[in-house]
DNA sequence: TTTCGTTATGTTTGCCGAAATATAACGTGG
DNA sequence: CCACGTTATATTTCGGCAAACATAACGAAA
């Protein structure tokens, strides 16, 4: 019989960076707002929509596009709305695959995070 | 210049860090100081392998013994040697638990991972 | 041609975390 | 008891990164 209550213990958020040479990093900020961008059509409404400056966004996005093959975010200034920008096949296949690694990473660590979240909360039964 | 030899471009380091409410994080580099201390039975020199200061060193320590249960890294003051400090009992078992974690994400990971490599080398096959 | 919201980019300011610096306590062995 | 190397901790200094501020270009529609 398993436990009859989950430890209330919050489960620690598992971040995954992914960090090429350089100043080249793939992490949980891109993908979110690489979302953000897909989700409205636009840098600054995603960069708004995580608190974050446009310009930081904006630099963000200009990393990312420059550290794969091919750009992430497609964007053009002008026009009825004044521009707008969207994720490029490439962005949407990025996203997946970093997603995917997350999901993968919690799904086989889960045994050593339960482990973890033992050694958290007090122990007092053996190993 | 701690800074381990870059990797190739084909294997991105994989960082994993998770953060518990509050500041309380658990990442690579408390991991290499607690096999830094393992291996030399000392804080300062543990921290002098990674070319960092006693003081951050020890910070690092304090924050991690103070996230878990038990403290990981026991420490002594004065006698023969000055002093010194070893992992406990908890200390190796978390240690082992980060690293199977690194290892389970890594190896669940491959498949995404390897979308990304050829998602950054130039990838011409049309669509 | 004026308006509007966005992309795009430069410059300055400010702040926080890390480093540097200083000092004390400790305890075994010579 | 003194020296030594370490743990332990407070205070100050400093550099880098992010925020804040500023400005320009753009293009469709009114």
């Amino acid at each position: 019989m398993a436990e009859p209550s989950d430890t209330p213990d919050s489960a620690p958020r598992l971040r995954i960076r992914l960090s090429y040479g350089d100043g080249q990093v793939m992490g949980p900020g891109k993908a979110e707002l690489m979302e953000g961008i897909a989700r409205t059509g636009s840098i600054s409404a995603a960069g708004r929509a995580m608190g974050m400056s446009y310009k930081r966004a904006w630099q963000l996005v200009d990393t990312m596009n420059s550290m794969f093959a091919n750009p992430l975010v497609s964007s053009s200034r002008g026009g009825a709305k004044g521009g707008g920008a969207h994720l490029t096949e490439a962005g949407e296949e990025v996203l997946a695959a970093y997603r995917a690694l997350e999901e993968a990473s919690r799904t086989a660590g889960a045994p050593a995070l339960a482990r973890l979240a033992a050694l958290r909360s007090d122990m007092s039964d053996g190993k």
